[in-house]
RNA sequence: GGUCAGGUAGCUCAGUCGGUAUGAGCGUCCGCCUGAAAAGCGGAAGGUCGGCGGUUCGACCCCGCCCCUGACCA
């Protein structure tokens, strides 16, 4: 028997921890996080993190697991997610993936093996795009994968290196473009939308709300546990606009308009992300109207379960 | 009321010593994404150059009047 997921995604501040929630103590499930950075300890009120109170005593996985020094790894986290989720079915449950994170998301469900990584080969390679600069290093990359070379744009140094490394440290070509959407489990998407207008809203909002609940106490607390030194975790949306007021190259107030409009550019990136994969059902998040969501939501999973052998349901085993 | 500065893309502003606006940054929209992905990269759309006249083969640019904004003087 087929061991099935649920996975919730969609935009930042459409309302998917909620939704998961919900959909873990209608299905007997247990939520497994795809956010990047919720992963990271500590990062709670910029993630919009559940807190354990919040839980509802529904079990949540690969939350707090890193520190913020540590640099963040999809590969990694499709070990760990593909673990957890193991567990979670050998329990008789339902793992419930939430989050925004794309690629986390298709690393944890879809079949895509990541190639090896070096740090010494690495650092090199960045060292030489720093003083090379990027065209340079793709004149080099077209001469040994010309295929990867031509779907990689000469601009992006980030990929070129990535590519170079593959190269290099695996000793074939570098897979540029993302295999065709094929999970590995039988699995129900559901993503979230909210019209634009309203998103832009509970985004202003909810950073609005983040600064009242002291993010900026909880970034100065991070930046003595060594935030700055994260290469992951320092970059991520509010914590690198809090890190420069702190450092005092911006006020504060510049932090807060910078993070709302940088969360704004982050959600349509998601959008983007998410609209592309066809197996994604969307339902349309209106203002507060989380019962009939759930309701929606649990009729789209009972579409998997029917063409699938049936699966003896255990409802609310978290009550 | 007077003097000066300014009115160019949704916003902040370059620019043309008269020859169809190379406009820039930001915003907006769209696309890409295989070990940093809340990261990284790319593309597109947007302007009757404040209004009306005049000079000129030709005006965003020169001249006149008017409107608006700001500073200063009364």
């Amino acid at each position: 028997m087929p061991d099935r997921v649920i996975a919730i995604v969609g935009p930042t501040a459409a309302g998917k921890s909620e939704l998961a929630l919900a959909v873990a103590l209608a299905l007997g499930g247990e939520v497994v996080n795809a956010d990047s950075m919720q992963l990271y300890a500590g990062m709670d009120i910029g993630t919009a993190k559940l807190g354990p109170g919040q839980r509802r005593g529904v079990p949540h996985h690969l939350l707090d697991i890193w520190d913020v020094r540590q640099t963040a790894s999809v590969a990694v986290y499709q070990r760990l997610a593909r673990e957890v989720m193991a567990g979670i079915h050998a329990r008789g449950h339902v793992p419930v993936l939430a989050g925004g994170s794309g690629l986390y998301l298709r690393a944890a469900l879809d079949n895509l093996e990541f190639p090896g990584t070096d740090p010494a080969v690495r650092r090199r390679l960045e060292a030489e795009l720093a003083a090379a600069g990027p065209a340079a290093l793709h004149a080099r990359l077209a001469a040994v994968d010309p295929a990867a070379a031509s779907v990689i744009l000469p601009s992006n140094g980030r990929r070129i290196v990535r590519a170079l490394e593959v190269i290099e440290v695996a000793g074939h070509p570098f897979t540029a473009a993302l295999p065709r959407y094929e999970a590995c489990y039988p699995v129900v998407q559901i993503g979230l939308q909210v019209l634009r207008p309203e998103l832009d809203q509970r985004i202003a909002d909810r950073v609005g709300r983040m600064w009242r609940e002291g993010f900026v106490a909880e970034v100065a607390a991070l930046e003595r546990a060594g935030l700055r030194e994260g290469r992951t975790a320092s970059r991520a949306l509010g914590y690198a606009q809090v890190l420069r007021f702190l450092a005092g190259e911006c006020t504060e107030d510049e932090a807060r308009t910078q993070t709302i409009l940088a969360t704004r550019r982050f959600a349509r990136r998601q959008e983007a992300w998410f609209r592309r994969d066809p197996r994604v059902t969307w339902l349309m998040a209106g203002t507060g109207d989380t019962g009939d969501l759930l309701d929606r939501a649990l009729t789209a999973w009972a579409g998997l379960a029917g063409t699938l052998p049936a699966l003896p349901s255990r409802p609310g085993e978290h009550r």
